[in-house]
Formats: structure tokens, C-alpha cells, sequence
DNA sequence: CGTCCACCGGAAAATAGGGAGG
DNA sequence: CCTCCCTATTTTCCGGTGGACG
């Protein structure tokens, strides 16, 4: 990498850019749903876009745009997949001391209840983690909280109605917003941006990150592969050397995304990478699971169930790593079809499918 | 109409650990 | 330290599914 050439801060997933080019009618909606700035309106909200679309950028700054007055919490569903960690987290925001494991759930929803005197909003992020669980409960108790609001965030559903139970829906009855994938052109607005801040002037060639926003307009990944194409770069970002880093990016992103898994998570995906190289997809989850168990032979690992590994496909699922069609039954049995999910939108540039 | 495929996915149990009170 | 209550992770068990095929 070239000295020329700075990929801290405006190139990691972490950073928010001072200007969020896209989503500005998005987040007017919440601060005049809200009411922010005049009388507080607390209000339920379900938040649904596809990965990479801004939604956790999105609420991370809605939350900070609240008064002193409020106590604002971010819970993530995927480091907090149980209500007990949910809650678990939620207690330590609001009081700063972590409780450990062993007590009644029952306990700690009270002593939540009991530090809520504010206003309070409750982002739960990636809230389908939760609710293969026991998030369903977990929202029940929120949104039976007073002087609570509750927003829920989903890469998959556009609305929680038929995912949880009438009872916790009824009092739920969150508002719907919906962040629509970004336009090739907002995509490389928003990666122009980032790279003015991180990078020297001349060592961006327009046509890479022409290149990289048609091909994705997940920004995630987007980001991801600008980065790679940086630090790979002599001194210029060009188009074909950001074809080049391609698959070496989206599997930078992969690997992110399935950091906070288990090592059965990643070994699962590597297994399916792997067969589809020597094999046409689809793949049956028993096909994936007889070679998941010699990866783990071969590994010197004890390998898991095939049952939880069924629930492990189920995440991947739900991080749009892998697609899968249902068989409800039939002469293929009872199974699922699996493939990986193909990043990039460019039509025909792959093999048909 | 019965049987079979090839798992799904719910439920319970096994295992391993923590916290509070006596 | 013991007891009794929790949680977390994983395994074991098993009924259920719905087209094809005889």
C-alpha cells in the first residue's frame, strides 16, 4: 500500500460520515415522527431494508440526535440472540454494571423496569436472530414497558405481524419504514464521499468505483471492496484492479459478517464454497452436512449435530450468505435446497442462473 | 391407497456453568 | 460448601410432510 493512499476511519463499516447521503427522508421521518425537538411522541417502529441499506447507520444516528432527557439503547440481535442477553445488555446500558448469567429472567425485567424513570427508546437491531429464540418474549416485556418505545430492525421482514404472537403484536403495532436498496448512483455518491475523505485525489480511477457500485449497491460490501482495491493498490485504485479483488472483498465481508459466529458457522460456509466448486447447486442440507462432518473430521474437530447445524444454515440464511427453497415433503423428501447467494447484480456475468 | 423419501423443526434432556442464601 | 434456582449450548428423539410410484 502506497503512502498516498489513507484507509482508516472513512473506510471502515464502523464509521459514520458526517453527511448520510440518501437517507435523508428517512431520517426526517423519525425525527418528526418522534418529535424530537418539540413534544415527544414515543412511538413503536419496525424498520425493514436489505443489508447494506443503512439501517443500522441510520438509527445509531437517530439515537444520538435525542436530548439528555431521553435514555436511547442499541441491542443487537445477533450478539444478544436470547431475551436473557437482550435484557442482560439492556440493564448494563442503563446502569453501567453487567449482571452476569444465572438470574431469573423475571428479576432482571423488573429492575429494568424500576431504572426507567426517562423517556426511553430501545433499538433492537437484527431482531429475526432474536426471534428464532425467545425474542418474541422479550418483546412482549418491551413493549409492555411504559414510557418506552421499541424499534425493531430486520434485513428480512417487512413487518413482524405474522412473526410474532398476536399478544405481543397487538401492543407492538409498530409504524413500517422501509429503506429501499440505494439507486448505482446513490451507491457511488456515498463511496465517492468516503473515498474523498480516505484517499488522495488521483488515486481513484472513476471507473472502479463506477465499477464496483454497479456491480453492488450493498454498501457493505461496497466499502469492503474499495478498501481491498486500497490497500492492494501501487498507487491507484484502476477498474480492473478492483476486478482483481472482487472475490477476495466479498469474502473480507463474509468473513466480518460471520466474525461474531461460531467457527461451525464459518466452517459451514466454507463448505458450501467449497462444494460448489466441484459440484452444480443446488445442494441438500444432507449433501452439506456429510461434507461439513469430513471437513470436521479432516480438521481433527468434533463435529455438530445435524440438527443444529440445520438451525447454523437457518443464520446464514438470515445473513444472505446462503439461499434455500423448502421442500415441504414430496418425492425429494423434506429437505432444503441450498446455494450461496450471488453479490453481484451485474446480469449474465457469470455463469446462467 | 399405501409406502417411501429425507429431512424439518418442536420438545425434552444432557451437560456445563453462575448467583444467592443458608 | 451445599442446595436450589437459574442460563447456554448441544444432542437425542420423533412425529410430520406431500408428491411419486407401485
Amino acid at each position: 500500500m502506497s503512502d498516498s493512499i489513507d484507509t482508516r476511519t472513512p473506510l471502515q463499516l464502523s464509521h459514520l460520515p458526517a453527511q448520510f447521503i440518501g437517507r435523508e427522508a428517512e431520517q426526517d421521518a423519525l425525527t418528526e415522527a418522534f418529535g424530537v425537538d418539540e413534544d415527544s411522541r414515543l412511538q413503536n417502529y419496525h424498520v425493514y431494508g436489505r443489508r447494506g441499506t443503512g439501517k443500522t447507520h441510520l438509527l445509531q444516528r437517530f439515537l444520538t440526535t435525542f436530548p439528555p432527557t431521553f435514555t436511547t439503547c442499541y441491542v443487537s440481535g445477533v450478539r444478544h440472540d436470547t431475551q436473557y442477553k437482550a435484557l442482560e445488555r439492556l440493564y448494563q446500558l442503563l446502569t453501567g454494571t453487567s449482571l452476569g448469567t444465572g438470574h431469573h429472567v423475571a428479576d432482571i425485567q423488573r429492575k429494568i423496569k424500576d431504572q426507567i424513570t426517562l423517556p426511553t427508546v430501545v433499538v433492537v437491531d437484527e431482531v429475526d436472530f432474536l426471534l428464532l429464540n425467545d425474542g418474541d418474549d422479550l418483546l412482549y416485556y418491551l413493549t409492555r414497558l411504559e414510557n418506552t418505545a421499541v424499534i425493531t430492525v430486520s434485513a428480512n421482514r417487512s413487518t413482524l405481524e405474522d412473526a410474532v404472537d398476536d399478544r405481543t403484536y397487538s401492543t407492538f403495532q409498530p409504524q413500517l419504514l422501509t429503506l429501499n436498496d440505494y439507486t448505482t448512483n446513490e451507491a457511488r455518491q456515498i463511496l465517492a464521499d468516503r473515498a474523498r475523505k480516505a484517499l488522495q485525489p488521483q488515486s481513484l480511477e472513476r471507473a472502479a468505483l463506477t465499477y464496483i457500485t454497479e456491480t453492488t449497491q450493498n454498501i457493505a460490501i461496497a466499502v469492503t471492496w474499495l478498501r481491498e482495491a486500497a490497500e492492494t493498490a501501487e498507487n491507484q485504485v484502476t477498474q480492473s484492479l478492483a476486478q482483481e479483488v472482487e472475490v477476495a472483498a466479498y469474502h473480507k465481508y463474509v468473513r466480518t459478517l460471520l466474525h461474531r459466529f461460531t467457527t461451525h458457522h464459518r466452517r459451514l460456509y466454507n463448505t458450501i464454497s467449497r462444494l460448489e466448486q466441484v459440484e452444480q447447486p443446488p445442494f441438500t442440507t444432507g449433501t452439506v452436512y456429510r461434507e461439513y462432518s469430513e471437513r470436521c473430521e479432516t480438521a481433527g474437530v468434533a463435529s455438530l449435530s445435524e440438527r443444529r447445524i440445520s438451525d447454523f444454515l437457518t443464520h446464514l440464511e438470515l445473513l444472505d450468505l446462503i439461499e434455500a427453497t423448502y421442500h415441504r415433503g414430496g418425492s425429494r423428501g423434506k429437505t432444503r435446497e441450498i446455494r450461496r447467494v450471488n453479490w453481484n447484480s451485474r446480469p449474465g456475468s457469470e455463469e446462467t442462473g
